[in-house]
DNA sequence: CGTTTGTTGGGTTGTTGGCTCAAGAAATGA
DNA sequence: TCATTTCTTGAGCCAACAACCCAACAAACG
């Protein structure tokens, strides 16, 4: 299974985010960055798709920062994917020639088991267990 | 489910092959192409790395073309993805950051269950029912 | 007002997927 | 043996895109 570097990058810095969630804690860019290893420049990009699509909330200024908007249980795989790369859930597959027909119903099939198991993980899951600030329910 | 044009070239190209199985025809690439809606001078490229992994034979001059080396029974979508495109089976997320590890894990099983799915899924299976060469057992 | 943070929009750059082309080798048959 | 047909091999092209950088701006706060 391939997936961009910006996936990769999301989630994990939605798992850091999920470390703090319920406390009054903000993380800003540079922080998260670091934690993440995540180029910060790039970071500042997936973080606004993160929160045009209500995932993650803002503030600016100083003791600005960022914080999930959602709790981690309620955060999927699949929204995160459908925020920074819905193409990866499109299924772009032509029926055309003559076993178009056949192959496209193949992958489209595998394309729906694809994206129920998307579904199925939670950012929870996502989160290591050692994580010291633990987010009371 | 995002996936190659090489791919989907490949599974139709194969179709297109199976319905032959069983026959002593040799199918030659200008037929597969105007068939299966395959750019000629890239198809080439194809076939030979099917060839390479061992789906297909080939013959040279004339009569010469191209005929599957298994029963499309035999063959998998792992097999063909494998040949093709080896790149979408590897899983390349790293365990980088704070959270990589967490999120790693999480992927790697996606992946599992990519994988299997494609083991399951055979080329007799995106063979379009209403051929008209029907391959004998 | 000045500093600190996020916001926005525009580059830049290297890689590569998809495709093309041409010279060569083998098989056939006349 | 020669011409034709087919596959074989390797090289090269090109637009598009992922990944990343940067600078000007806006708002929050003391």
């Amino acid at each position: 299974m391939k997936l961009s570097l910006k996936i990769e990058y999301a989630c994990r810095v939605l798992a850091q985010l999920a470390r703090k969630f319920g406390t009054p804690q903000l993380s800003h860019i540079d922080e998260l960055a670091e934690a993440e290893s995540v180029p910060a420049n790039y970071l500042v990009q997936i973080l606004n798709e993160l929160r045009n699509g209500g995932l993650i909330n803002s503030r600016r200024g100083k003791q600005g920062g960022y914080a999930l908007a959602k709790a981690p249980q309620d955060i999927t795989l699949h929204d995160i994917i459908r925020i920074v790369d819905v193409e990866m859930l499109e299924n772009a597959i032509s029926a055309n020639g003559h076993s178009g027909q056949a192959v496209q119903a193949v992958w489209v099939e595998i394309g729906k088991q694809f994206e129920a198991q998307t579904r199925a993980v939670k950012l929870a899951d996502m989160v290591p267990a050692d994580s010291e600030h633990m987010y009371y329910i």
